[in-house]
DNA sequence: GGTGCCATGTAACGCGTTACATGATTAT
DNA sequence: ATAATCATGTAACGCGTTACATGGCACC
């Protein structure tokens, strides 16, 4: 949802063009270090936006170059835009990749959930250092706010660490505790096979 | 990506059909007020695996009942699987709805940013509040997992709250830092307009 | 004359969602 | 009779991705 309504944005802040909402959302995030946007997803979301009524194509201009497509707010895009504003966000964290592949694991039995657990670790230590490492190679000057954002990255990243710490103590707590088993349930009258 | 592996493990366990991939993997991650997959998505992500030859339509049954298709693993599906259980899952924090709207906010001007703080802060109390209560009502005896997935949940959200303590104490720090503001670039030859 | 930027897209796919449709059996 | 469960999907959409296509203009 955050292309669509970063759109809605810039079109409120003035009247734009396809190619310079992608030139704008890529500067406004941070360059296409933190968020390559593609133009397909550009072109399409305004489309979207145009169907939707939140922006209309508002004039066609040419000047010596190609020809561009400049879209204007409209009522309902500004009231969409401060309800956006005026509302939190919540990303749905229980679709939990790590989880399901623990679970999944242990449904199958040959596979040890240290070992997941081991892998991942490895896998966010070697994140961590990543950020930390373009953290240090930015210039607080001029982009405080790409630090801030690599910030909350690092924070999350160790909030898994401290994650998988519990998990592993609660495995050495309990080593066979019984864990929910899909069974395939018979039915009514039960396979002649 | 969760579903796709979680379905080639169940099929990996043991030949299954569309119906019971769909309870299995509910009763996997926990019933529907974890993770409430729809049957659509099992099809059609079964309809990807066949044809990607990780798993096969081995046979169609009928007990009785209306028609089973059963799909069993591939060497190739097998391998696909143990190399998810090998390697680590990253997701993308960087395309961060809270980071863009705050943006968004301060290229606009007329929105003030801390208000937006507020907001998400008071967005992910209720939340917390919401997942504490969840966390309360389930038997650790049966579920301990699920309770460790929502632990994982709380230290996500107490994450956001610590992150955007930090982005205010920020504030109070420079109260007009120069952020990076998306500036039309003017081409050759420029506008007669 | 080629490279790169400006500016527009289209096509196809993956993951996920909601809503709709069909038909049989089982339990009340 | 009818409601629930078993079992199969299809259709359409939203967000996001990769890859491909077109054409003009400016710079070297």
């Amino acid at each position: 949802m955050s292309v669509r309504y970063a759109l809605l944005g810039l079109i409120a802040q003035q009247p734009r063009h396809g190619y310079e909402l992608h030139a704008a959302f890529t500067a406004l995030v941070g360059g296409q270090h933190i968020w390559d946007v593609k133009p397909a997803q550009i072109y399409s979301t305004l489309a979207r936006l145009a169907e939707s009524r939140l922006v209309i194509e508002e004039s066609v201009e040419k000047d010596g170059g190609p020809e561009k497509r400049i879209y204007a707010i409209t009522p309902a895009g500004e009231a969409d835009l401060h309800a956006w504003f005026n509302s939190g966000v919540l990303d749905a964290h229980l679709h939990d990749e790590l989880y399901v592949k623990l679970m999944v694991g242990l449904a199958l039995g040959e596979v040890d959930a240290r070992k997941i657990l081991q892998v991942q670790r490895t896998a966010l230590y070697r994140e961590l250092h990543r950020v930390t490492t373009q953290r240090q190679m930015i210039d607080p000057k001029t982009a405080l706010a790409h630090i801030l954002l690599l910030d909350k990255t690092v924070m999350h990243l160790e909030a898994d660490l401290r994650w998988i710490e519990m998990v592993e103590a609660r495995l050495d707590e309990v080593q066979r505790q019984p864990l929910p088993q899909p069974e395939p349930k018979q039915r009514g009258r039960p396979p002649k096979k």
